[in-house]
DNA sequence: CGAAAGGCTCTTTTT
DNA sequence: GAGCCTTTCG
């Protein structure tokens, strides 16, 4: 297969410059993950580079196991040997394999953001500090952007020039001690840590310089500084360095991404070659232009001059609604008449925003239209209580001090253990100078050192019976394949029927049995192989990952999400000042830049027709607020506009417009079902299948159904509006 | 000890 | 409007 063949000329130079420092600049749609696939391809089958040889590091899990399957096809055979993932991913593995060298136990777990924000929470308990003035959440930011900036706990401790500082830089130190005692790691101290690692013991370093040949990172503007050095650091032999980004689409300077590593990558390597991907094989040459007026109002940029060779396209559409639910049913009925006239299908629309909370409107609208839907992300699968209550399990059986996890199950299901028992027994474990686990061991053994305990004997008796289980539980995750280890630690918690008395209890047990699903994948590794590995996968996901392209479904996704992936129909929501831009961003030069980057990432994931709305009126966070259309929205020219102006609905102004507007969306609205219904009764819905009524109750003028569906799960339904039929 | 109720503050964006 | 925290009562 020749490799080459079908690129452009820049992509071309791209693939085929493989000595020394690379910097690829490359617009939107440009064939940026074709021209790294291809360049790691081309390493391998043309220069004769050993995969084992090279690194690429992508931004999502689901990129790289995107350029897996691609590159499986280009290069057969030679992916596993391949470093292909995630920095977090490749530091985490680096950190167990030679961790040890700087007191990283390799058994470590990766703590979350809610993990993360509990510990925060316990250090300012501890040193007294009030969680009202000094917000756990500001204070976790902080840490977080130190670490982002390889500044360790000491040096935020050395000099501070306030009494916040002062404060965050105490709250750092006691946080880490947590950390270190859990033998835990935060997504930070991931790439931190590896950092200092390599810093500290060179030898270790130097082996996987040696390995590195060929390095690859993409999305590099979206870096922050410690990754940076990460990246200098495991090149600085060969030098043989690419990085591939867009400053226009760098949108996550809040998590202490640094636009500077990509400006400033030309200083640093000053040998470097720069190549411009500029043109563009996705959208229209309107789509094109539209992003262009709208990104070049930027200060802060590269120069770069996008072309296409597609046709000139439609004419963008920027529509005003009188409420957010009035724009949610717009898209509804837009995509509908897409869909009806052949134009499109489901899956090639998106419907974008700023904000997670506005999915909960457009949702709505999905469902009661019956549109199929996929929402990225609602409540993430891994953020639900009880998928973090059986990871707290299984984490705690890998190991046992981490104490986030201990805390958050000792008394889940309810076993008696309340805060003052907690109280008692950290400190007794404290005295005793051991961790609340061996503490909990302790009281479970026979004797359990009866009348030296603060405790009466009946809370010795709960304390060790739950030392008891979790002994018992880490014998058998010794022996025992994971699957069954997942089984018999559900019932023998009392988690199972716990959960299952819950009031949806069934949905939530069915989403454990997903996640035993998730565990099945690592069924033929030995058991505690199999148990480390399946926790790190789960530590380490992001919503896109599991996003699945195979249905026929619209996607709902946040702008910062939907970077890398593209449509050929997306509809933009809530362009709006205060929303695009963010009210947060509204006093800021420098964030206001970075909301038009991202309204700029947005336009140009449409392949065809791009879509710009925004509400009059919209409730935010319990109030209405008028919002007016966001200022990007003015420097598209009118030229560009559908209606050769910016259009708004009629009346839609005084609100009034809204009942008209309402009449011609129930066009498409199903005819009321008269059937009625009964608990018991199978009815079958056009999007969840059949199913059976849990109950059916009269509101309003309407009735609520409550059905189970085989592998959706427990669904409510206003009667009226579902597709129900009788079956 | 824990369930339930009331009161508070917010919300960007996520590996 | 929700999630989190505190308070109150059995």
């Amino acid at each position: 297969m020749d490799i080459l063949a079908k690129l452009n000329p820049a992509q071309k130079e791209a693939v085929e410059t493989i000595e020394g420092p690379v910097l690829i600049l490359a617009g939107p749609g440009s064939g940026k993950t074709r021209v790294i696939t291809h360049r790691v391809a081309y390493l391998m089958n043309v220069c004769g580079i050993s995969p084992h040889h090279i690194m690429a590091v992508t931004f999502t899990n689901k990129a790289a196991r995107e350029m897996e399957e691609r590159l499986s096809e280009l290069a057969p055979g030679s992916v596993q040997s391949l470093t292909l993932g995630t920095f977090h991913a490749i530091c985490a593995r680096i950190l167990r394999r030679d961790g040890k060298a700087c007191g990283i136990e390799p058994g470590f777990v990766i703590y979350d953001d809610d993990d993360q924000l509990d510990l925060v929470k316990r250090a300012l308990q501890e040193l007294n500090l009030d969680p009202k003035k000094f917000v756990p959440r500001a204070i976790l930011s902080v840490i977080s952007s130190n670490k982002s900036n390889m500044l360790t706990s000491q040096d935020c401790t050395r000099s501070t020039r306030s009494y916040f500082e002062e404060v965050t830089g105490r709250v750092y130190e006691r946080y880490q001690q947590l950390l270190t005692a859990s033998q835990a790691l935060d997504f930070d101290d991931l790439l931190m840590r590896t950092v200092l690692l390599f810093r500290e013991h060179p030898e270790i370093l130097k082996k996987y310089q040696e390995r590195y040949i060929h390095l690859m990172v993409d999305e590099f503007q979206d870096t922050n500084l410690t990754q940076y050095e990460l990246v200098k650091q495991m090149a600085d032999k060969y030098k043989n360095i690419c990085v591939v980004g867009d400053p226009d689409q760098s949108i996550y300077s809040w998590r202490s991404a640094d636009l500077r590593n990509i400006l400033n990558f030309e200083k640093d390597y000053p040998l470097a070659r720069v190549i411009y991907l500029e043109q563009n094989y996705r959208s229209t040459q309107r789509i094109l232009d539209t992003a262009a007026h709208v990104i070049k109002a930027n200060r802060q940029r590269k120069q770069k001059e996008l072309w296409t060779e597609n046709e000139i396209g439609e004419l963008t559409n920027i529509i005003e609604t009188y409420t957010e639910q009035e724009e949610a049913q717009y898209v509804v009925k837009e995509i509908e008449r897409l869909v009806e006239s052949g134009e499109a299908n489901y899956r090639d629309c998106a419907v974008m925003y700023r904000t997670n909370a506005q999915s909960r409107v457009i949702e709505e609208a999905f469902v009661r239209y019956g549109l199929p839907y996929k929402l990225v992300a609602g409540t993430r699968f891994y953020e639900r209580r009880e998928i973090k209550d059986v990871i707290a399990y299984l984490r705690l059986i890998q190991n046992p001090c981490d104490s986030v996890s201990l805390l958050r199950i000792i008394n889940i299901p309810n076993r008696g253990i309340g805060q003052q028992t907690l109280n008692l027994l950290s400190k007794w474990a404290s005295e005793q100078g051991i961790s609340l686990f061996d503490a909990l061991k302790k009281l479970a053994e026979p004797d359990g050192g009866t009348g030296l305990l603060p405790f009466n004997s009946r809370t010795v008796k709960t304390l060790g019976a739950f030392g008891s289980l979790l002994k018992d539980l880490v014998l058998r995750s010794r022996e025992t394949n994971l699957l069954d280890l997942f089984d018999h630690l559900t019932v023998a918690s009392g988690y199972k029927d716990y959960i299952l008395a819950d009031e949806d209890g069934d949905e939530r047990w069915d989403n454990v049995q997903e996640l035993r699903t998730v565990a099945e994948t690592y069924r033929e590794l030995v058991p505690p192989e199999a148990l480390t590995t399946f926790l790190e996968s789960v530590a380490l996901v992001s919503s896109v990952d599991d996003l699945d392209e195979s249905n026929n479904k619209v996607t709902l996704i946040t702008l910062h999400q939907a970077k890398g992936l593209e449509f050929s129909n997306v509809f933009m929501v809530g362009v709006e000042e205060g929303l695009l831009p963010h009210i947060r961003s509204l006093e800021d030069p420098f964030q206001m830049e970075e909301e038009r980057r991202l309204c700029y990432v947005g336009i140009t994931r449409a392949r065809r027709r791009i879509y710009l709305t925004h509400a009059f009126r919209r409730t935010l966070m319990g109030h209405s607020t008028v919002n007016k259309a966001s200022r990007f929205l003015q420097d598209i020219p009118k030229n560009l506009v559908a209606g050769g102006e910016i259009w708004q609905a009629a009346e839609s102004k005084l609100g009034s417009d809204y009942r008209t507007m309402s009449a011609q969306v129930s066009d498409i609205k199903p005819k009321p079902s008269t059937v009625a219904l009964k608990a018991g009764d199978r009815v079958r819905h056009a999007i969840f299948g059949e199913g059976v009524v849990v109950s059916c109750t009269p509101k309003a003028d309407d009735s609520e159904v409550v059905a189970a569906f085989g592998g959706v799960g427990v669904k409510k339904l206003l009667l009226s509006f579902a597709k129900l039929e009788k079956v």
